[in-house]
DNA sequence: ACCTGAACACCGTTCAAGT
DNA sequence: ACCTGAACACCGTTCAAGT
């Protein structure tokens, strides 16, 4: 922390530009952790375009090109990203590393672990779906080798098969992956992140919504819909489906 | 092909600078179809990030400054795309507007139709899932007014109440949504459209594989996946789910 | 009517230079 | 060791100007 690079002895506090904590001592601005986080709270509050290696280094009181001491490009920012993201999953106590209490407590506890997260990161989470993985087999939302090989053992240590558990963690994800996707998309609707400038009125397709009536009559009961009742009543869908292979 | 802007008056045929077509008559080289189908040709063939509308204008043998009188924007071509794309469903023979053979046929025939896109267009598909939508309740991939009016009114037609339809709706839409961005997400890692130079290495996560001995051991049964096979299942699963509320 | 040149305010990234 | 200035090759977009 306190490391004195430096330091001019004459002039006294401010003389080497270098920003200081509250402290006095000098101060390490930036590394790795502290960059990405700055670059999620950017982007959760003025989205993904806003993501800029300039943009980002004024929130940090840096230069951009002092960045790239800590990453390789951007890009490698966004992967640094979704890492973090995931692995939030290990801060959440309601998540288990194995199943305790069977596997559909197993199941269900990670599922809504992983909903909480994307909830919390609606402009972060399409990161997650749309981010290239390492190989064709890990597929978000759960992108982290650790916590597939606890998904597969914790199936396992449950009774399932090596083929039920591949099945499982593909049945898994694909049910996850749509329901989260759709449901930070609406989110993302209703605080309507868009920067185009008012381009609200292209936004309902060429034609109006007069033009269908039978959409028109069904809109208030497509408007009001409880997207948690929605994921707990697929989610249990998901898990009929499993019991009745395992 | 030939660039003949500039052309001096005297040599008659081209003294417009206009380009002219191999029968002679001078040629309106733009108009907003054009643009749209090379712009995805563009992305199909080099990735999202080669879009550009410099590149698109070179393309179309053009300045980039000229599509702005098709277009006012990158994002309002963007949404183009994604309408395009969806409307090539109404192209595909074997989706019926209607229910024809009753409504699993009706769904099974609309599942497949956009899983023929999707796999048609990897690169483009996830702005499919991705794009703001006009509402919240315009869920990718149906996202145009039409097909959702036509779901409806299908799914009603075979006596689906207004409560089940749209609750078809909605897990139809998850379910399409799910699978087929992990379809064309496995895709991309095996065509491997990054252009990250030589990120191959930092790819697999900061530890290697041989650290999940469980994983090691799955990795031929997670590899060999029947994409098909498993989009099938699940669609049935899906029918299955719907039939109990019908 | 349709396209271009020039310009503006940005980008990501590199690299020699400062401290 | 860590950050900056200056520069390069790009971006999207505007607008007066050409034909």
């Amino acid at each position: 922390m306190s490391g004195a690079h430096t330091m001019p002895a004459s002039t006294g506090a401010f003389s080497t530009g270098a920003s200081r904590n509250h402290c006095g001592g000098p101060v390490r601005r930036l590394d790795r952790n502290a960059i990405l986080r700055a670059a999620m709270g950017l982007v959760e509050r003025d989205g993904l375009p806003a993501l800029t290696m300039r943009r980002l280094g004024a929130e940090l009181d840096v230069q951009a090109m002092a960045l790239y001491r800590y990453t390789p490009s951007r890009e490698n920012l966004l992967d640094g990203i979704v890492e973090l993201l995931v692995d939030e999953l290990y801060a959440d106590p309601e998540v288990l590393l194995q199943p305790a209490a069977g596997w559909q407590d197993y199941i269900s506890r990670l599922a809504h672990g992983i909903r909480r997260i994307a909830l919390a990161h609606p402009h972060l989470f399409p990161l997650v779906a749309t981010r290239p993985a390492a190989a064709q087999w890990v597929r978000p939302p759960l992108r982290s080798l650790r916590w597939i090989e606890s998904f597969l053992t914790g199936l396992q240590a449950e009774g399932f098969s090596d083929q039920n558990a591949v099945y499982a963690y593909r049945a898994f994800t694909g049910f996850l992956l749509g329901h989260l996707l759709l449901e930070v998309a609406a989110l993302g609707v209703e605080i309507n992140p868009v920067d185009s400038g008012g381009a609200d009125s292209v936004g309902l397709s060429p034609d109006p919504l007069q033009d269908y009536p039978n959409l028109l009559r069904l809109q208030p009961l497509l408007a009001q819909n409880d997207s948690e009742q929605e994921f707990k009543d697929s989610l249990a869908n998901l898990m009929h489906r499993l019991q009745a292979v395992v």
